[in-house]
DNA sequence: TGCCAGGCCGGGT
DNA sequence: ACCCGGCATGGC
């Protein structure tokens, strides 16, 4: 841990703490709302995927088994605001059976396996790829894995920090080979690298190096606040 | 007004 | 092994 890259990570990691502060991921209350949280979140907006978890706690059906009970359709209906509510809907039924009979619905026995086996079982469920399983596994899990996402992606990529390969676990690689690997390191990390990702020009201008996401607009950035 | 948000799946090359 | 269309609402 002691190489140019982990400290470059962990520089950044400073910046954007000093910058945005502490981001209080995941906003959910236990750990099954973060799994449904982060099915339904999937290229959607929080602020729509709010308002369906809340209509799913009115009709009292976030818990596993009300999920495999209720219609399909009357799901879809209760989570409309978060976009692809029939797809949606479809995964969180995957996903409240898968728990039901691999786990019986049990947080404790499925965090109790390895998250080497734990990983490939969320993999092989419908609806679940691999920032999915990964947002599970440390947002609701409490595991040391760290969640790669579009914005991670384009924000390593402007800093020069492009992993060969370019691929989901490549990515993931450059953090977990070079940081200490802590769960609340990660999560904090990962919800400091959104927060800065929303902030920027993004994909309007793939280009910008003045802005924050660059490792020079960042400095400033930070220069300005102090 | 159009573009984008804390992706994933299935079918086609 | 990649590429692409489909899935969809709400906010700026």
């Amino acid at each position: 841990m002691g190489n140019a890259l982990s400290g470059r990570l962990r520089r950044i990691y400073e910046r954007l703490w000093t910058f945005y502060g502490p981001q209080h991921w995941w906003p959910a209350e236990e750990p099954f709302e973060v799994m449904v949280g982060a099915i339904l979140t999937q290229s959607a907006a929080w602020t729509n995927v709010e308002k369906g978890i809340r209509a799913l706690k009115e009709a009292r059906v976030l818990a596993p088994e009300d999920l495999r009970r209720i219609p399909q359709a009357e799901l879809a209906g209760l989570i409309h605001s978060c976009g692809y509510y029939n797809a949606k809907a479809v995964k969180l039924k995957a996903f409240a059976g898968w728990f039901g009979e691999q786990y019986g619905d049990s947080l404790v026995r499925m965090f109790a396996r390895d998250v080497t086996q734990l990983r490939p079982q969320l993999l092989d469920i419908h609806g679940i790829g691999e920032e999915t399983a990964d947002s599970i596994l440390l947002y609701a899990g409490e595991k040391p894995v760290f969640v790669i996402d579009a914005y991670t992606r384009r924000i390593l990529d402007r800093h020069g920090l492009r992993p060969a390969g370019g691929k989901y676990a490549d990515y993931q690689r450059i953090f977990m080979d070079n940081l200490a690997l802590k769960p609340r390191l990660f999560n904090e990390y990962h919800a400091l690298l959104v927060a800065v990702g929303k902030d920027c020009c993004h994909k309007t201008n793939p280009r910008c190096n003045a802005c924050c996401l660059s490792t020079e607009g960042l400095y400033n950035r930070v220069k300005e606040r102090r």
